[in-house]
DNA sequence: ATGGTTCATCGTCGATAGACGATGAACCAA
DNA sequence: TTGGTTCATCGTCTATCGACGATGAACCAT
C-alpha cells in the first residue's frame, strides 16, 4: 500500500495516511456540522449538539468520539454534561495540510525547500 | 440530517454536503499517494500509476475514478491510454474550503493566530 | 486477421461505517 | 433512597467501501 514515505520526490513528505485519516474524520456531513455547532456556541455538550442534528443521541455521540479521536475537537468532562471545543489549533494544522499537498501537486517537478 | 443550510449563523454558507464529499475523496491512502504520483509526472496513465502503488489495476482504476467522479482528477481518454491530471484548482478550491471552515469556526473565539 | 496492451467494468467477498434502541454509569434534586 | 438527566457504550442491522480476479472493449502492432 505504502511502499515508500516519499514517493513524488519533491523533498516535501506529508504523512500519506495521517492526512487521510484527517480527511476520513471530516468526510461525514453531520461532523462539518458538528464542527459549525461547537463553534458557534464556542463549547457544547451533547445534547446541545443532538438538538441541532436531528440524529439520534447516540449516533451524535459517536461523531463527537470520532472527531475527538482524530484530535479535532477536545473533551472535558463537566459533571454529567461533556463539553466539547474545536481545537482551533488542530484544525488549521488541517488546513495546513491541505496547503501543503496542493502545494506539492501544484510543484510539478523541482525540489523546493 | 441537514435541518438548514446554514446552522451557525454566521453568515457564510459552506456547502456541508458537497464539502464533505470533497473530504471523502481524499480520505485514503492510496488516494492521496495517487495524487501526488500524478501531479509528479504532471499526468499519467492508469499502468504508470499502478507501478507506483503496489495495488492491483483494477482497485486503481477505481480509486482513480472516484478521484474523477470528486472533480479532483481530470480525465482524457488518450488512444487505449488515459490521461489523468490532477485538477489544481479544485484542489485549491478544496483548501479554500478547509481554509473557510477553519475560519468558520474560529470566528466566534479569540484570533490568536 | 492475429496477438498483445491498456484499461474500465463486473461480480464477489470481507471489513467497516453509520444508523438506531436499549442499557447502565454518573450525577443532581427532592 | 428515589427518580430524573445526561451521556457513553453495546449489540444489531443495513449499506457502502475496498480489495481482488476475470472479462471484454478498444487500440496498436505484425
Amino acid at each position: 500500500m505504502n511502499p515508500s514515505p516519499e514517493l513524488c520526490g519533491t523533498g516535501h513528505p506529508i504523512d500519506t495516511r495521517a492526512v487521510a485519516a484527517k480527511f476520513a474524520a471530516l468526510s461525514h456531513p453531520a461532523r462539518i456540522e458538528i464542527l459549525k455547532c461547537l463553534s458557534a456556541s464556542r463549547s457544547c455538550c451533547c445534547g446541545e449538539v443532538v438538538e441541532h442534528l436531528d440524529l439520534a443521541q447516540s449516533t451524535v455521540s459517536q461523531h463527537l468520539k470520532i472527531l475527538v479521536e482524530a484530535g479535532l475537537v477536545r473533551f472535558t468532562p463537566d459533571r454529567q454534561r461533556s463539553r466539547y471545543e474545536v481545537d482551533h489549533e488542530a484544525l488549521a494544522g488541517v488546513s495546513a495540510s491541505v496547503a501543503a499537498l496542493v502545494e506539492t501537486c501544484c510543484r510539478t517537478a523541482e525540489p523546493t525547500s
